[in-house]
DNA sequence: TTAAAACATACTAAATTAGTATGCTTTAAG
DNA sequence: CTTAAAGCATACTAATTTAGTATGTTTTAA
């Protein structure tokens, strides 16, 4: 069970942007406070953009800012759209023996912990 | 954020081995019973053996049997032998700024109430 | 007009996953 | 005492994912 470094800097990009909120921060400011690549955030950040959790400003003086409020955008929100739904093991679709499935017990469990986990902390906590 | 197949697969074998106890059960059997390649699980279940969650017996009539009773045995237990530590992230080894990285409140949190939930499972509930 | 920013797409090396293939060793049963 | 059925070990492979890099285009404030 490991999770990305796109999960982690999307975090942390997040972080960035909430701690400058409700002001612009660009991509060159967040790559050097987090050291973090300034192309691979550019092409990170870009989920977090097409996913409605931040907005851009092109050309000169340009940047990113959140769209919510920190206290408003979760952890959870953030993780899933950088790797996708959490635990997407066992979702009856793909399998057919989930409903006696044993392991689908665990999984269900631990996907419903997670999801509580994650969507209960919000940015504002982070900053 | 994804769980592997060998997760899955460990655990699932293990349920069965449960099932079965305190009597042994060989892999052509699992292999029928869970679906999964023989060869595959063979190959997993070795996991388990070097781990001590199970013994084998070789030769003909063989098999593998759980070295402790189900209720001993946690989900927690299987799926960080066939996965590794649970969110490894963050541990104060690899990343230097942990104290102060923001994303670290969320990992820790996390990787504790993932931890909270699989070892409280053990498996005598998934039978 | 231009420089600084975001945006888009294609490429790549390394690691991981989910196996398969081949053969060796052990041992109960006949 | 031979043999077939089991586990054990190691090497290989195709596909996918990760973590980027490279190259160029578009937008826009100064």
């Amino acid at each position: 069970m490991h999770f990305s470094t796109k999960a982690e800097y999307g975090l942390r990009a997040m972080v960035a942007l909430a701690r400058a909120y409700p002001k612009q921060k660009n991509i060159a400011e967040i790559s050097e406070e987090e050291g973090i690549s300034a192309k691979y955030l550019e092409k990170l950040i870009g989920k977090l953009r097409k996913n409605n959790l931040v907005k851009s400003q092109k050309g000169k003086g340009g940047g990113y800012t959140l769209i919510k409020n920190p206290r408003q955008i979760s952890s959870g929100e953030i993780i899933e759209i950088m790797e996708g739904p959490i635990v997407s093991k066992c979702d009856g679709k793909k399998c057919a023996k989930a409903k006696k499935c044993a392991s689908s017990f665990v999984w269900n469990k631990l996907a419903f912990q997670i999801k509580k986990t994650l969507f209960a902390i919000k940015l504002n906590e982070l900053i």
